[in-house]
DNA sequence: GATGAATGAGCGTTCATTCAT
DNA sequence: GATGAATGAACGCTCATTCAT
């Protein structure tokens, strides 16, 4: 119970810290002094600093792909799944913006390289819903013949850098907006 | 004369050793090494790391651009021009795998943060040929109404990607697929 | 009762881990595992570490020097008084290799250096064998006018690295190479 | 020439320090201090903790055997060589304290589990006039029979103990003293 | 101007010890 | 009495930066 607790404090400050200012910028010093805990407590929950690293990826990816998964259209058209991920993306993260700060500061990190041959928002044990969307498109030849890295390039590379330009604040997407970024998105793939 | 060519071994070491193993794997002294001065000369062409690392990134920036800007066919059609940067980024990028590397490891680091307001790519002093193609764009009403950031990202974010994969080797851009790929994103933003 | 057990139980693993892997290889809380009991627990027994791994000395020794004084024949010439002692060293640390590795971690490490100034194996309570049969040996003009200290040295100090080489399995020392070691031993100081 | 100075100003330090209050005693800050050097100053030296411990035990096996090795009386008989051995540890030692006490605390802790297999006092170079000593000895029959382990132990296991007994002032070992336990080490290994 | 030896703040990590439960 | 989660001082080591040569 408390255990959780300081888990929790832990990986939320080190997560702030990260999503906020990198990795340089969050010594295990600095995560246990905001998470309120000595240094050394941090290593009962987890292993070393890339364990809690690569932990706090991990819950975030769960949480995200629960998110997206729950409610999904599954015996819909191609193009209701697609719009459906892709708002989710849009709504998920612009609610959780340490989340996506988090997600792109674990990237393009050495920490990330590791997932880098994994699809991005793959969730390791879960049916990959981004494959299948591609798969059936394919079939159902509603999206372009692409390969399927460069299908989830279109499809999902505008919108999470424009999620980073929204969450920086250099510009604000509503739900007009984001309709009409995802609705770019589906042009550019559909045929 | 010396002094340039000097400077230019350093840059060239620090950009290579970054590129392939990120910031942590490219200390001074490595970098000094690698360009086959003493460490302390390194202060004398840039007054600290950060700097220097800025520096390069300003350097590749300018190559960027200059390779644009060249043969730029201002008087074609807002879509030829597209094609024009779009077909560029590509063949530059494929052909200099470093820059892209150095790019990425640049913008997704605290040294980014700062750039981050600035359009990627954009030059400091010289005209911004993604700002006119924008702004023609809207005026010829051939693209979308989309904020600018929205319509830089639809149109260039799939590429900067597919780049990515292309160079990790997840994907093998070819001619064919640099057309299908720029048409996509052409597609996204047209009207 | 249960006390007595738990707290030979915490000797016993203290002991197996430390002779086997040095004192750094044998924190409190591996102790405690081994042990199967908490952390806590070894403070309830022993005041500190230091005294935790005076005590497991002090055993040892005890076990040790209550071993050779059994059926010691003080009654019988020094000669056979050596060779008694000489032999049961040989037969206690052959049968107790743990007890053999302890006592070298021990003796040099910072922990040794009060023990120094004390005769090696001299048990404080008891009557002290080995000061007796210096002392008789010297009487009876048997061994060598020799200081005490470097009397002990001759007698047993071979014994020691013998056996230590023995338990590393660098040499095998059986019945008669026993023999011929304490015989030798015995030349070194006998007149 | 600085640079040797200051290496041996590090190497001094340690060696102090080491043989003073043992390894634990001697952190890399605690040696930085006490040489007068920074810490990272070490590291231009020594590539790490490990490496310099080793570096200090072999300068000073180099500096014993050479010691033992000059005027060493390789045509006479195994009986004076094996005295201008055993005398020249004593003298040696006697004359260097802190080698003898880095030597001990070397030898029984995790560095030195790599040497226990070679002899004691073997320089890995050069040719090892202890090996050299006994084949002589076994061949011309003048010492015992014995596993070149044992007959090491028995001819200077004594003389150590002793010189830690001397060094630590439990005994004066005066040049009368240490004939007689040199000679009462050869008592023990001759026929 | 050029050098690289020297520096020490700062890092990730360990572990003896405490104390609320 | 017994526990083990929590602690933080202390460790070995790195590397950006300086400055005497």
């Amino acid at each position: 119970m408390t255990k959780q607790v300081k888990r929790e404090d832990i990986i939320r400050a080190a997560m702030d810290l990260i999503a906020a200012q990198g990795f340089h910028g969050a010594p295990m010093s600095m995560i246990a002094e905001k998470a309120g805990v000595g240094v050394g407590t941090i290593y009962r929950y987890f292993e070393n600093r890339d364990v809690l690293i690569k932990s706090i990826y991990k819950e975030i990816e769960e949480r995200l792909v629960a998110y997206l998964t729950k409610k999904y259209p599954s015996e819909e058209p191609v193009r209701i799944c697609f719009f459906h991920i892709a708002k989710g993306l849009v709504t998920y993260f612009t609610q959780h913006p340490m989340d996506f700060k988090y997600f792109e500061q674990f990237h393009y990190s050495p920490f990330g390289e590791a997932h880098r041959r994994n699809r991005i928002f793959k969730s390791a044990g879960q049916p990959d819903i981004f494959m299948e969307l591609y798969e059936r498109g394919l079939a159902q030849q509603v999206i372009k013949n692409l390969p399927p890295t460069v299908f989830f390039n279109l499809a999902f590379a505008p919108i999470v850098w424009s999620l980073r330009d929204h969450i920086l604040e250099m510009v604000a997407i509503d739900d007009s907006l984001a309709e009409l970024l995802v609705t770019s998105c589906w042009d550019s793939v559909k045929i």
